[in-house]
DNA sequence: AAAATAAGTGTCAATTTTACACTATAGAAA
DNA sequence: TTTCTATAGTGTAAAATTGACACTTATTTT
């Protein structure tokens, strides 16, 4: 049984993230200066160490780049294609977080010569980089219809048009307002504050924030899609 | 750059399978003895060679069991806790396999011991297998509400009360038969034989086969839950 | 011929979704 | 101070979907 796992030949471990953020226009995605001479685009990565999980080394290399914690991090999908890094054959575990671009101190991204992309006007990206990109997308769309993980790329307080203006980025649409104010309050999810967004409009938008006890048991069915397969059991 | 990768330490790296079937009474999981003396059961797990992908390698490692190709396989999840495996670091990969019992020839299931066990009714399991069957089963109904892949457990004709009564144990649920019937041929991914089923009921249901071309359309959007994002960029 | 068993089907109320347009507010400009 | 302008905020009606509910049909067995 032991002889077994010797005869085994192991593989490097190397963790993606693709990290999403939004401005307040668009959706965007973190990419840093690597490859060769430094002179290609790609995902923020790093290898795992042998005393951490995959989770914990994700979180790790996410806050090596921008020093933050507690962020939104789901593991995507695991990449091994034989050839996919053409130097050692490397399996890489792809993660994709949530950050709050307010959160960021920019900081720490100059010595990994960090920047915010469109996720509609990527570079040309490292490896299989495009194909993490791509399927994170289609990750945060299926996911973000069902579970309140928009709030995670907000700041704590923020106004329903911000929320539903990262929805029309995310889906890369434009929802009717009246309907989509009605179906978000509707969740309950939502406390309205008395304070109102300066600046930006005339009126001005009242702030709401996520009710956090109700966002700790809304895991399943948030929009009504799902049943919440947690109590089927 | 290349020195970096020489520095990094490699890991092994395993496959594991989440074998998922249907008997027309209750859903499976497929379990093999493994461990220090064939003690233990585990799921049906493998290593990674050197020229596979990770698809590849769990689509092998399926076949040795069973036998089978083409079979429904998706990705699950990455599993790296540095002591999941007690002797020597192993991350493993878990993919889920929907297969068609009635496909599964059992003569090659002897060297490995193979037996199904129902999901509701485990026995001990390997290291983090357990887990593994837990995030498997989570993924399935997640999955099972939204997307056709039911139709992959069972043969390639079959009735409506089959239909309904692999969901029923999907869900671990009494569907109403008007309702699920009414939801079902809504989709209009049924195509109904002349054909009855003859044995099991005194009047025989009717049976159906899957709409070939209508199923490689769907593969969102299936029972209305989400809209099929493929089309929103 | 009658009984037994599972298959198959319809309706109505409630809910949810979709489409659609006007009013309110507050700062800026005249 | 009045007016203008830009965005916030709200309601309704039709259509579609869902959920609850029970009887008839077809065939085999007795």
């Amino acid at each position: 049984m032991v002889e077994q796992y010797k005869q085994q030949r192991p593989y490097l471990l190397a963790l993606d993230s693709i990290i999403f953020g939004f401005d307040g226009e668009g959706l965007r995605v973190l990419l840093v200066k690597r490859g060769i001479e430094g002179s290609t685009w790609s995902l923020m990565g790093g290898w795992l160490q042998p005393e951490e999980s995959l989770e914990q080394a994700a979180a790790r290399i996410l806050f090596e780049l921008t020093g933050l914690t507690n962020v939104y991090l789901e593991q995507l999908h695991a990449f091994g294609d034989p050839y996919r890094d053409p130097i050692v054959r490397t399996i890489s575990v792809a993660y994709f977080s949530l950050v709050k671009v307010a959160d960021y101190e920019s900081n720490l991204s100059e010595a990994f010569q960090a920047r915010w992309f469109s996720i509609y006007d990527l570079p040309t990206l490292l490896f299989d980089h495009a194909d993490m990109v791509e399927l994170a997308l289609k990750r945060l769309r299926y996911k973000a219809a069902q579970h309140p993980i928009g709030f995670e790329l907000l700041p704590e307080k923020f106004t329903i048009p911000q929320l539903k203006k990262l929805y029309d980025a995310i889906y890369n649409t434009d929802f009717d307002k009246r309907n989509f104010s009605r179906k978000i309050l509707s969740t309950g999810l939502l406390i309205k504050l008395d304070e109102k967004q300066k600046g930006f409009s005339k009126k001005g938008a009242y702030y709401y924030q996520v009710d956090a006890v109700k966002y700790g048991q809304l895991t399943n069915s948030f929009l009504n899609f799902i049943p919440n397969t947690d109590t089927i059991l």
